[in-house]
DNA sequence: TTACACAGAATAATCGATATTTTCCGCAGG
DNA sequence: CCTGCGGAAAATATCGATTATTCTGTGTAA
């Protein structure tokens, strides 16, 4: 049990591209709460590296809206509201449609299969570790989007991505009972991909947020988040 | 004569504030070309300060897609393309359309009266400093959206407004014959503001920013962006 | 001639120590 | 009781030097 938080990779990359992936795992999955103070001190132990290389992935994380940056007084996670959440709902409705119209667009063959395979492979994970399944959750859901040719558009929609799934994480695993549904809305998706049909795609995968969103968000209010 | 180039409020705020900022200038206006390797030594010499506050100030532009970091081989900063370009002009006019809306929905008394002013200064400055007046010009378009209640968006639309500006620099001077068009549609626009009619605000707006996209555009495919 | 390997130089990345700034707490004065 | 003012303690930010990595050019062998 005292396998460090940072192991992942132990010297695969640079350490400050590992600082980010641990760091942003940490803030994601809520091991790091929402406004929490980050200390460069305590940072240094945990993750056992140096100072500057966690400073850059600070700075990092600060443009993925997941640290905010407070000059001269240090490092904080984003604050969390329904609000924010809210915000993250509409900006990803709006650029994953963009993004899944272009996508169905220009749809090639390798890409469509890339699709029906990130789709099996979360379905695969789903009765796994929550961790594993929500990262073949989120491949997934960007195999949909990828084969759009706007990679500042697939970079926001990453972001927002990881904006939205930290909401869920923070909500803890009580609306796993859910997963029925959502299976068969991932389905109805990938049914609609492969057809070509961009219009049915588009509102299906829209339909698809709203209702998690619109779960989420009523847990939010409840003050019901963790 | 002897003011460096990074004189700029000599020891305001923090070193990385400030290398962050000179360095997005310079990317910007074009000082530093596209695609050109920013060396750590060289740069600080340039704007006389340490590694550290550098490379963290790279990093932050690397979330505004200013900049590109290549893990253990150094930054760059960013490729310029007519595909890059559309991109850009397609998200900007996506997302300010939805956050002037918002900021119409939300309008107040100050807002207007912000949007005012703001269109009275960059007239002001229409004859001088290209870069004073660029700078008053991202500011009014920025104050136009700044009334809507969405941090995100905002930061995104500042992000896009940067990147598109970097293209009209890079286009050089060559365009100012079209700003007396330029400054009847500014006009336009913020009369339909004051006149809290968020249809045609939004269709002047998104007018506005298509024929400075499709002139700019027209350019980059000729070659003859400098 | 091309492919490869190697040494040396250049550059990036990281560390440890120092300087600077903020925060916190107690105390005096209103 | 509240407010404002030091001054120590903590934390941040920065620097200079060290280490690790990549790049470059040259020579050798197939």
């Amino acid at each position: 049990m005292n396998k460090a938080p940072t192991d992942l990779a132990s010297t695969e990359g640079s350490a400050t591209q590992r600082a980010y992936q641990t760091l942003r795992q940490m803030i994601v999955t809520g091991e790091l709460r929402p406004g929490e103070k980050l200390k460069i001190h305590g940072l240094k132990d945990r993750l056992n590296t140096g100072a500057s290389p966690l400073r850059e992935a600070l700075s990092l994380l600060t443009s993925d809206n997941l640290v905010e940056r407070h000059d001269q007084r240090g490092f904080t996670t984003a604050e969390i509201s329904t609000q924010n959440f809210q915000e993250i709902l509409l900006l990803r409705s709006t650029l994953e449609d963009l993004a899944l119209r272009e996508s169905i667009a220009n749809a090639t063959q390798e890409w469509e299969e890339e699709v029906v395979l990130s789709h099996h492979r979360m379905l695969r994970a789903e009765s796994g570790d929550q961790v594993v399944f929500e990262q073949l959750h989120k491949a997934f859901h960007m195999a949909l989007l990828a084969n759009a040719a706007s990679p500042i558009m697939l970079k926001y929609c990453s972001q927002l991505y990881d904006l939205n799934i930290r909401y869920r994480y923070l909500a803890g695993s009580g609306l796993s009972y859910q997963r029925r549904d959502v299976r068969e809305e991932h389905k109805n998706i990938v049914d609609a991909v492969v057809a070509r049909d961009a219009e049915t795609a588009s509102i299906r995968l829209l339909q698809h947020y709203k209702r998690t969103g619109d779960y989420l968000a009523g847990l939010l209010g409840e003050g019901k988040l963790a």
